[in-house]
RNA sequence: CGGGGUGUGGCGCAGCUUGGUAGCGCACCUGCUUUGGGAGCAGGGGGCCGGAGGUUCGAAUCCUCUCACCCCGACCA
């Protein structure tokens, strides 16, 4: 491409809408333009970069054995009424009405659509494992879309989905696609990490996410210094470690009867702390929540926040919302700050494992203006006791016991998921078996942000000019920029140079604008081109170039070793019988 | 949806409090000079101030309504 012709309107200063770095970025540098919320132009600097990606994305996927397919975007409501998620999926589910009046939706995600497609063709388990995946643009009305590419409403995604006669089959696909996401995610240049994620309903451990670890990423992850232990901080699990210690037993026998203490208007742990002189470690704090299993009070240690899908799970709820005053009210008899689990009515509470490590605790009497001290669980209360704080840097490990945690900041750019039957049953996917016997398709979903993984590798690569690309994933590898475009001579070299680089299918750019140097250098940073190869009269006058990595240092070099440092440079080798190539010397 | 905020040439902003001819920087166009890290000088073009209604002799500015966008919360590739 000869930058004089390319669209690339880049921008000195960035819009004030941008706030994370890559989708500055990818604005300044002319990628890409915004059309409405959560909706992108993608120049052709950006289309680039996407293509880059799914390249890669293709390749690894074919070679794990997936076969690439297209789904529509626009879906008839029939599909997702089968399953369920007509209904289930909310505002996210973009509806839209034809002609006649016939309800579709635009597809956030393809599990009806695929199953439907498998399930009128495959009937025996000869068809069976089936791994399908198609890279498309998917549509889901966020409700609050952000930082450019990361969270659009519109996105391209790519999305597998794999169908199998049993679990083993289906674990064995699982670890494929473990394997090709993190081929792919390392093709990319991206340093990620592999998590454990929700599971869900179905199949045990069976959901990871790949995170590209970056410090504006919307996730948390936690990883285990010691052993490979990683989770979402959403999901990561903690153990009981408490109970049983023989110097616990001992101060829980030494725990005086509760006593209530005259708190007026200090509703805060913080407050009732400072009021106390004890500390936020001996609070119990209680909150009520509304499920749709009726109210639960659930128990964290003070300082320590509460995890409400952890809660979900050990309540086995699906809903659970903080109450409203009203009903802390008619729960504890006290308005919100006073509430505690002594002498709590009928009402179901859930503890924190921590909570039992409490030795004179102090938590709301239940009464205004009034907290207990000495408060002892088990005696004073009794609840059930589950994993219900969020996890936080320095616990201990549940896998290993030995090691404590790291927090991350992740960008959350796949995730590998085990479906199980979920669709298969309700949309009657099933095959005949070799027994026979019909049985439905076991399941797995696999999905990878293509947008966001180019945004997150802009996250990770960058520095005060622009964009540093991962060679992989840039636009074009290499910038020859010709200084004194006036000089055919060197026009001449430039072009020479730059033809050569396309002959080997090294994506090369031809900077041959009327523009002073500066401006563009400045450019080529900003769009961040790995490589760049300056030729002007100084460097004409040496038989020489000037090449520079992105980020490094500028060196000359004889015509004759150019393509040699290139490719060095590029990560790839010179081929053999290519070392005594060289591009055209001066002209006479 | 709840809370907060912003809408003024393509981009970044000032002007609004206290109504009186719409401004600055960048970008753009022309010319000359310049040409190794976002040039200088001179000239020039472009904005019904998000939209609608109202108050007023007069509204970017005050009032009402609306729309869009952004930020903080719960979802997700």
């Amino acid at each position: 491409m000869f930058f004089s012709k390319l669209f690339a309107p880049t921008l000195r200063e960035s819009p004030a809408d941008a706030e994370v770095i890559s989708h500055q970025l990818m604005i300044r540098a002319g990628m890409i333009r915004k059309v409405a919320a959560g909706i992108y132009n993608l120049l052709p600097l950006g289309t680039l970069v996407m293509q880059n990606v799914e390249r890669i994305v293709r390749e690894e996927l074919t070679r794990a054995g997936a076969q690439e397919v297209v789904m529509p975007v626009v879906i008839p409501s029939e599909l997702w009424r089968e399953s369920g998620r007509w209904e289930e999926y909310g505002k996210e589910l973009l509806r839209v009405k034809d002609r006649h009046g016939r309800d579709f939706c635009l597809g956030p995600t393809h599990e009806e659509v695929v199953t439907d497609m498998v399930r009128r063709d495959v009937k025996s388990y000869k068809g069976l494992p089936l791994n399908l995946y198609q890279i498309q643009t998917k549509f889901r009305d966020e409700i609050r879309p952000r930082f450019g590419l990361m969270r659009g409403r519109e996105f391209v995604m790519k999305d597998a989905y794999s169908f199998h006669a049993n679990e083993e089959s289906a674990k064995e696909e699982y670890d494929k696609m473990f394997e090709a996401y993190s081929n792919i995610f390392r093709r990319c240049g991206l340093k990620f990490r592999a998590v454990e994620a929700d599971s869900g309903n179905i199949g045990g451990s069976f959901s990871h996410e790949f995170m590209v670890l970056a410090d504006t990423g919307e996730d948390e992850v936690v990883s285990c210094n010691s052993c490979d232990y990683a989770a979402n901080t959403e999901r990561a699990e903690l153990k009981d470690h408490v109970s049983g210690q023989a110097d616990h037993i001992k101060a829980q026998a030494e725990t005086p009867e509760p006593k209530e203490v005259s708190t007026p208007g200090k509703k805060t742990i913080e407050e009732v702390s400072g009021l106390l002189g004890v500390p936020a470690s001996k609070f119990i704090k209680t909150l009520v929540y509304d499920t749709d299993n009726g109210p639960v009070v659930a128990l964290v240690r003070g300082l320590r926040n509460i995890n409400e899908a952890k809660l979900r799970r050990a309540a086995g709820v699906a809903r659970a919302e903080l109450a409203t005053d009203a009903v802390v009210e008619e729960i504890t008899g006290a308005p919100r700050g006073f509430a505690g689990p002594v002498g709590l009515g009928d009402v179901r509470i859930i503890a924190d494992f921590d909570i039992r490590a409490i030795t004179e605790g102090v938590t709301g009497a239940n009464k205004v203006d009034t907290h207990l001290l000495n408060v002892l669980p088990g005696r004073d209360f009794t609840a059930e006791y589950a994993d219900l704080r969020t996890v936080e840097g320095l616990d201990k490990c549940p896998r290993c016991d030995k090691g404590r945690f790291e927090i991350h900041r992740g960008i959350e750019v796949g995730h590998i998921f085990m479906l199980g039957t979920k669709y298969s049953e309700a949309m009657d996917c099933t095959f005949i078996d070799e027994d026979g016997k019909s049985k439905p398709m076991i399941m797995g979903c696999y999905g990878i942000g293509i947008g966001r993984t180019a945004a997150a590798a802009i996250e990770q690569n960058h520095d005060d000019n622009g964009i540093k690309w991962p060679v992989p994933l840039a636009p074009y590898h290499v910038a020859v920029v010709l200084v004194d475009i006036k000089n055919d001579d060197l026009m001449e070299i430039a072009t020479s140079l730059y033809y050569g680089l396309m002959d080997r299918g090294i994506p090369a750019l031809l900077d041959e604008r009327n523009e002073r140097p500066g401006v563009r250098f400045k450019d080529i940073d900003l769009i961040g081109i790995p490589v760049r190869v300056t030729i002007s009269k100084k460097t004409a006058a040496e038989e020489s170039v000037e090449i520079k990595a992105r980020g490094g240092e500028m060196d000359l070099f004889k015509y004759d070793k150019t393509m040699e440092e290139i490719y060095r440079l590029l990560g790839m080798v010179l081929p053999e019988q290519e070392s005594k190539v060289t591009i055209s010397s001066t002209p006479e």
